[in-house]
DNA sequence: ATTCTGACAGCAA
DNA sequence: TTTGCTGCCAGAA
């Protein structure tokens, strides 16, 4: 066990495979992500790890993540300011002046519905 | 080592 | 109700 190695458990890492973790046609928050990780309070690094999820080689759900008010504050970082709502729109999720519509019935809590 | 930034969240006015 | 400030964690320069 190699003490300085950093395994899978990196915390980037572990944001993008609860990330992959996310239903289809599903929704999640930066800090319910965080939570589940345990950091709770960490929601801005979710936000920055999910940055440089394009970078990665396996896809990454990023645009079913949204803040806790079912905003995409994220889509100025899907290249164009659309990609995001359209990708949403695309699994039944009804987007609204950058909201999402139902927000509480489309989320899901990896806290919860994973365990 | 120090400082700044960020795709957030919580709380005070 | 909306606006604004603060705390938090991890990384980059």
């Amino acid at each position: 066990m190699p003490g300085k190695s950093r395994n899978n458990t990196d915390f980037f890492s572990q944001v993008y495979e609860v990330t992959r973790l996310i239903p289809w046609g599903r929704v999640t928050s930066y800090g319910a992500i965080a939570r589940y990780l345990g950091t709770g309070r960490s929601a801005r690094t979710v936000g920055w790890a999910l940055n440089a999820s394009h970078a990665g080689g396996e896809f990454v759900p990023a645009h079913r993540v949204v803040n806790r008010n079912g905003l995409l504050s994220g889509k100025l970082h899907f290249g164009n300011s659309t990609t995001m709502q359209q990708l949403l729109q695309n699994e039944g999720i009804i987007v609204e002046d950058d909201r999402i519509v139902n927000f509480s019935e489309k989320f899901w809590d990896p806290a919860s519905e994973l365990d």
